[in-house]
DNA sequence: GTTATCTGACAATAAGGATTGTCAATTTTG
DNA sequence: CAAAATTGACAATCCTTATTGTCAGATAAC
């Protein structure tokens, strides 16, 4: 019983390493570089144009790799949006926790790491932050569901209790508020920032307000 | 000098009749029924996925007659697009016209008419009132122009002799107004019009207000 | 070293669609 | 009716890209 069948080897037992790392390792860190090199490529030529070969090249990689990750382009895509969406509402949470409990105070705080953010890194903002939308269902759905995090952070919604789902006004008020937000960051990104982040912020905010004052006069319309 | 070479015929003259129809009529028709079969698969299927053949098929035209009214798929995109809005447009511009000079009453016939004709057309609205992006830069130009020109009749700019191009924050504003505008269409129409007319005008209305009255405040502190 | 595994380059295949071309049938003109 | 213009159907071609497959060379394990 020398010899093991690798099919039989638990994932507990380690795989041979290559340049020091682990088969996993080594995977996970190709995905890596795909990611990477996606939203790089997709900031340059946009999503639509991106070929699977244009991404492997800028990758180092071969297409093999990509089929290894991903079972395609829109998959890719989705991975890509995640990865950074997901770290900047971290981010955002986090600059909105370490500014206590004002509202207003939270939201600067939020909306200037956002926009912060954006100028530091142009390629992700523009392809990400922005729009990608028509590609597919799923795509949709993923960008819907970052956009309801986006809102969440910038406006906690009130946990009530007679109210589990908050009001579908109060929804079109956060939609049209990520709305405003993100119509703002595209062309003040596409324009290359013409304007201080702090004005930026200033204008964001404006809209920010309306959603939450207008949310807070309809819910005391209907509690009187 | 019985036969005169038809490359010789003037434009004044007409072409041979067909059901009816001059050359150049029987070329318009024809062009606009790609237009109407455009919005039409676009609405079904998203521009990214409509191929030629099937706007043509819908057309009820070959593909031959595709290629003679446009150069390529970006070109009827545009054509389409241009279409619906300009319509809108003119629309819109007519009802805040009727409504007098108050500028809250020409906000609310302007938006009052353009959520009716979201809810009347659906599949036109789905398409070009909402999202077209990163398809190329001549249609992203042309997206751009459209919000302006939408900006601009929710809030006609201030003319300003002195100040012949507004503020940089002005157009931020107009941006976000406009943004928050489409993103809360967006969402009523795709999720069957949950509210009425009036509630979503109302809700807009409240955004458009935020860029109306910050833009007049910035103009105050300026000039004072 | 030898063997098993992994990697990188690239060929082969497949699929889908745009664009152009052909031609018989239809319609108008005279 | 005969001739010319126009139309509709559809084939042929051309391209681009995704996806799978092959294989020689490199690397690690023993």
């Amino acid at each position: 019983m020398a010899h093991v069948n690798t099919l039989f080897m638990a994932s507990s037992r380690k795989a041979r390493l290559y340049g020091g790392m682990d088969a996993d390792e080594r995977r996970t860190e190709r995905r890596l570089k795909l990611i990477d090199a996606a939203i790089e490529v997709y900031g340059e030529v946009g999503y639509p144009s991106a070929t699977v070969k244009a991404i492997c090249e800028a990758a180092e990689l071969t297409e093999r790799y990509f089929y290894e990750s991903f079972a395609n382009s829109e998959a890719l895509l989705i991975a890509a949006y995640n990865h950074v969406v997901g770290h900047l509402h971290e981010e955002m949470t986090a600059a909105a926790a370490a500014a206590g409990h004002d509202a207003e105070a939270r939201l600067h705080a939020a909306l200037t790491l956002y926009f912060t953010r954006l100028k530091e890194h142009p390629k992700p903002a523009r392809v990400f932050l922005l729009e990608i939308s028509g590609i597919s269902p799923a795509v949709d759905a993923v960008k819907l569901d970052a956009g309801r995090v986006f809102s969440d952070i910038l406006v906690p919604p009130v946990l009530d209790a007679k109210h589990g789902d908050r009001g579908a006004a109060a929804t079109l008020l956060s939609t049209g508020m990520v709305g405003a937000v993100i119509s703002i960051a595209l062309r003040w990104v596409s324009k290359q920032y013409p304007q201080t982040v702090e004005d930026v912020v200033a204008i964001a905010a404006s809209f920010c307000r309306v959603a939450l004052t207008e949310a807070d006069r309809r819910r005391d319309l209907r509690l009187r």
